[in-house]
DNA sequence: CTAAACCCTGTAGTCGCTACGGAGTCAAGC
DNA sequence: GCTTGACTCCGTAGCGACTACAGGGTTTAG
């Protein structure tokens, strides 16, 4: 009755490589699957669900740990979701300064792009990541 | 009469990790140093100034490989810098990306938190990621 | 002279996969 | 029955950018 699933169906069904699904169960995010006779994983319609949850959260930009906690709290029907939200709180704190360690690359990025000086000697570019100093400093170089 | 580095005083005085200079050695990112009798490495003003450069260059977000060629580019002077400019324009669309990834991944996570439900079965939040849908969505309960 | 601080090499761990090699298994067509 | 091709198995090694040992040798200050 219920539909088994070999590994390569499950990771089309999923949408997850299936040298991952291996990693995943190596890692304890996905439980041992039963065997046929032969040894090949048979898999059912909840390890689909767990391997979505598990893709969802990686989206998201969960870590794999993080996800294993996420997974445990919510096989815990009575537990409060309170942790969950502690979780998502701080990944989301982690997010936000990920953002902005980035866009302070970039706003020095910017500054440094668009030279064109024909010598790497005087390229303010390199010089800037040299010394710090960008085009706009005060002994910038015409460029 | 040129100072000499330890090891020790070069990770001091460039503000990188005495092991990550040793890795960056291996990484081909630094070239081998001068050794004394019982084989310390003896570095000069110069490395200093290098790995200053590959300091700035990973604050940036560089990867090491785009290191290794924005300094090869540096000890070229008479090469044109429109490499360099090439690559911080290809280095800064892929920050540009990476924000935007970010971004995504925290307005979903934004519609997540919040959720206070004392049952994990109800927790939008572990639901939202078994089922794709969130607090917000038409069957949302009370939270 | 001794102890602390430094340095050496080589190796293994982290994270989240991905890719291989070399084997065994299964289903379909002839 | 036999072949072919697609699938699966396991174990291991690779990526990038470090970091952290272990188990030694060296230098320096008191």
């Amino acid at each position: 009755m219920a539909k088994a699933f070999t590994i390569g169906a499950l990771s089309r069904e999923s949408g997850v490589n299936l040298e991952t699904i291996r990693f995943y169960e190596r890692s304890g995010l996905l439980p041992e699957p039963l065997r046929s006779a032969s040894g090949y994983r048979h898999y059912q319609a909840i390890d689909v669900r767990r391997l979505r949850f598990i893709r969802r959260g990686r989206e998201l930009g969960f870590s794999l740990e993080e996800i294993k906690a996420l997974l445990a709290l919510a096989g815990e029907p009575h537990s409060p979701c309170a942790q969950a939200d502690r979780l998502v709180h701080e990944h989301l704190q982690a997010i936000e300064a990920r953002i902005q360690d980035l866009q302070r690359m970039k706003a020095e990025l910017s500054k440094l792009a668009g030279c064109d000086s024909q010598q790497a000697e005087h390229c303010c570019l390199l010089e800037a990541l040299d010394s710090r100093e960008c085009c706009s400093a005060g002994d910038a170089r015409p460029s």
